[in-house]
DNA sequence: CGGGCGTTTGAAGGATGTCAATGATAGTGG
DNA sequence: CCACTATCATTGACATCCTTCAAACGCCCG
């Protein structure tokens, strides 16, 4: 007679939303373990602090839900946001004390936390996390690159056009139970306008200039400041100034990715 | 009697200029060794295309002599130079068949080239190399975040202050035997006025002018359309929209880095 | 000397930021 | 349940920064 299977305790980690998609999917179930151990799911509110742009960072990890903005902000106060982070995604720098950016809660989040130490140790014990970390950098570095030649070529339409077609084809991946026709048609913009602007380089007031522009030239309908339909896909990927297949490239797309912060 | 060290064959390394800075000095000398290996001295003259955008990358390297640009293009022709690698900088996309950027000679260039599988089976086979990738990968992605704020964030006059403050800081370390009375006053532009805009989203007009109106008010003088001396540091400083310690962060100015191109 | 390239300068128009006011929405307390 | 307030989004008028187009200038090299 066989030996019954072990009786198999559920961590929090095998109840994990984005566990699969994550950098814990991508090593081996034993180190999984191990960071399983350190870990620590935190929930903050919409617009609190993570961590600071100056002080320490003691702790980083994984969006579980929500949204995170990775930001600096200049001494006169003016922010930019160097990267926005959706469920799947790493915060926090690892290797460095500070990080020399801020990460706020952009709504409210569930984050699964790492002591800083403690994840370090587990990565110089383990090339193949590493490998997996330095994968999700480069991935991170392209898509970094990607937003300068936004930021630095690109005309405030052409930028709120990629927005959304990058925002729409990252919400296919997120949510591929959604119906495809409904998926097809509507976007979903998870942030204030005034995140926007700082993430676009920008201001509100622009920003929403040029949607109201787009609406009336029958391009997308606006059903609330936050959600919109796609009614002329052709002609809003004409608007971004981009390729069609171009459009978030590697990473913004279709990888979740990775925030210094 | 003690026997004599064994003769030493100077390898093409033992007089590479740039080895201590870059990362062939963070590794092992046995690792070195296999470094050497598959390196092979290559030179391009300047203009000269080292990768392009979407064709497949085979090889990558280090920078010896000279300045690489990497960019990235529009469909109609725009152009963002997303990094500028100087020597001791790696360029080249790990792990990537394309790099979906460009690698351009903006001067006369010396690269010290690997084939990219070579490369990366070495990679595979040492945690130790891979680790030092990851902190320049690391190190490099802060400097991406910075330029983004620069980009997003600052007008075209801060924009020139913060690139020759940048610049001036970074010559400071690349060439430290230089008097230092000299070094203290003098930035050298190495590259053209059309690269300049093209690193600061701008237009060679504009970077005309604000260099011309900076000089008129006694914050720089003009040796020539490469050189320029220093009048007034803190004004610099002021005009940049920075604060001194944060220009150019731990990135541009402290290390040499590493570019996906 | 002349052609070509890179840089500078000028004039004019357009895109975007700023300031101010209005409109919409949600949460709060009476 | 309804004002009331606070916050966010929109709209308008205006100023300005920046790009664009054009031309002149300087310089290197054939």
């Amino acid at each position: 007679m066989k030996a019954l299977p072990p009786v198999r305790i559920l961590s929090a980690c095998d109840r994990c939303e984005v566990r699969r998609k994550s950098i814990c999917n991508a090593v081996k179930p034993v180190l999984q373990k191990e960071i399983s151990r350190i870990s620590r799911v935190r929930t903050f509110e919409a617009g609190n602090t993570i961590l600071a742009e100056a002080e320490d960072s003691v702790f980083l990890g994984i969006v579980m839900s929500g949204i995170l903005r990775v930001q600096r902000t200049m001494a006169d106060g003016r922010q930019q946001i160097v990267g926005l982070l959706l469920p799947a995604d790493f915060f926090g720098r690892v290797f460095e004390r500070t990080s020399g950016v801020a990460v706020e809660a952009a709504t409210d989040v569930t984050l699964c936390c790492f002591e800083r130490h403690a994840f370090e140790r587990l990565l110089s014990r383990s090339p193949e996390l590493e490998h997996q970390m330095f994968l999700a950098v480069l991935r991170e570095l392209d898509a970094a690159r990607d937003w300068m030649l936004l930021l630095g070529s690109q005309t405030i339409p052409e930028r709120v056009a990629s927005f959304f077609l990058i925002l729409h084809r990252r919400t296919t991946v997120i949510e591929p139970d959604m119906p495809s026709r409904k998926r097809r048609l509507s976007v979903h913009v998870p942030i204030s306008r005034h995140d926007m602007a700082a993430y676009l380089g920008t201001t509100v007031e622009t920003i929403s200039r040029v949607i109201q522009d787009m609406s009336r030239r029958g391009i997308i309908e606006i059903h609330s400041p936050q959600h919109f339909g796609i009614l002329d896909e052709k002609r809003l990927v004409r608007c971004s100034g981009r390729e069609e297949l171009s459009i978030g490239h590697r990473c913004l797309a279709d990888e979740p990715h990775m925030a210094v912060g």
